[in-house]
RNA sequence: CCGAGGGUGGCAGAGUGGUCAAUUGCAACAGACUGUAAAUCUGUCGGGUCUUCCCUACGGGGGUUCGAAUCCCUCUCCUCGGACCA
């Protein structure tokens, strides 16, 4: 595969690359792209972790990336998610994440053996060097960095935090210089931890990001667009000022599984939620149903949509691109219910392998453990 | 450790001895209306054989009272000050 593929493979359906000619650099030099994503281990897998970020996941592996996903126990535990109850949290990652990850590269047409996960435990444990890495880029940002950096953990800046959540952007940004990860993937959330990384990679004593020559490199870091949830925005109209600051509210969010979809949810669920959708008819801007058709379902190579509708409603009609759907349903030509009939159709294919995966007794059972972890 | 203020239904937040199963807002659910959703309107929203009846419930336990979410004691947790800092 050639430069230009590669290239062409890495940058598309992300929504940012920092930096493009530092991406250029790496791939035009034969050195290896150690990639890495990190994840909470915060509950059941929806379609912007297993299908958004893992299909650009399946992008970096067909580039020829070594890549990796890790398993943020620590990071978990110290943002309160499952109880903050380590073990607990430990024991999901390695069982119903992992999987539930596998699941989700099959859906994708990748090989599920070929991810590599490391868990934050394993890779912290009895390591000075990593807890001396986490000081020296503490020592080289600010307490205000890190005081606004929270919200990579999905809180709201200047919100009240004990202590320990200050460490964690820290952590995150150690884990990159740690792994020696030179090019590091997250959605765009992430950005702040992975500009941290940038700011401070020249400055790196302990654990540097080299290149083959020796010298200091930042991490290249690789953002992706994170999908909405399904509910309407608290304002509507979206005010185009607000939109920063509403982000959070409009991305899709495990804590209300009505707005999202999780990689193993029935066919009938799947319909059920995608039914409930807030879809403005002829509204292009922050329309859940188009941001989903764009970028979960327009997102590989050859995709493309039937929509199946009575004659009069026009008829059955199919789209091969994105470009041209997205027209017709801004000119009305394309009505919602269909869209979503065919977005719910789509969805519940492109799912079969995952839930045949968790159909399997013994991963069901770790599904089963977490929902009644969850319900406590 | 000391002092102050708090812990109320999914959340927010009223209520400070009876008329409280507990005002109100949000969320949720159902219905009406639209070929979807949204908006709007209506209803439900602790449980029960759904009843002017019972049970469970206002952080836990105990007490006062005919009667307590409301008063007293105690435990516990949270928040905010302060003290300690060899």
């Amino acid at each position: 595969m050639d430069l230009q593929q590669k290239l062409k493979l890495i940058r598309r359906n992300t929504e940012e690359i920092l930096t493009e000619d530092d991406l250029i650099n790496l791939l035009k030099k034969d050195v290896p792209i150690k990639h890495y994503i990190g994840f909470e281990i915060s509950g059941k897998i929806h379609l912007g972790t297993g299908l958004a970020s893992m299909s650009k996941v399946k992008d970096f592996m067909d580039a020829g990336a070594e890549v990796s996903v890790f398993l943020a126990d620590w990071h978990t535990w110290i943002n309160d998610k499952l109880g903050g109850d380590r073990e607990k949290i430990k024991q999901v990652a390695v069982n119903y994440f992992k999987e539930g990850m596998r699941a989700s590269l099959k859906c994708l047409g990748g090989d599920p053996e070929k991810i590599k996960f490391i868990l934050g435990t394993d890779l912290y444990h009895n390591n000075d060097e990593y807890w001396a890495t986490v000081i020296e880029v503490s020592k080289n940002t600010t307490l205000s960095r890190m005081k606004r950096s929270i919200t990579i953990m999905g809180r709201k800046e200047g919100g009240e935090v004990d202590f320990a959540k200050l460490i964690y952007p820290p952590m995150q940004v150690a884990d990159v210089f740690f792994q020696g990860v030179n090019l590091a993937h997250a959605g765009m959330d992430q950005r702040k931890a992975h500009v941290i990384a940038r700011d401070v990679a020249l400055k790196m004593k302990i654990c540097p990001l080299l290149n083959e020559k020796g010298s200091k490199i930042k991490p290249i870091a690789v953002h992706q667009h994170l999908i909405l949830g399904l509910g309407k925005p608290p304002v509507w109209p979206v005010p185009k000022d607000q939109l920063q600051e509403l982000w959070s509210t409009l991305k899709m969010s495990k804590s209300k599984p009505d707005t999202c979809v999780f990689i193993h949810d029935e066919p009938e669920e799947i319909k059920r939620k995608i039914k409930n959708a807030f879809c403005p008819e002829g509204e292009i801007e922050l329309n859940p149903i188009l941001d989903w058709t764009k970028h979960l379902i327009f997102s590989r190579d050859y995709s493309s949509l039937s929509i199946t509708r009575p004659e009069k409603f026009g008829g059955d009609v199919k789209y091969d691109s994105y470009e041209t759907l997205e027209k017709d349903f801004a000119n009305k030509k394309l009505h919602p219910v269909d869209l979503k009939n065919a977005v719910a159709e789509e969805l519940i294919k492109i799912l079969e392998p995952a839930r045949e995966h968790f159909a399997k007794p013994e991963n069901r059972k770790m599904l089963e453990k977490l929902e009644e972890m969850m319900n406590k």
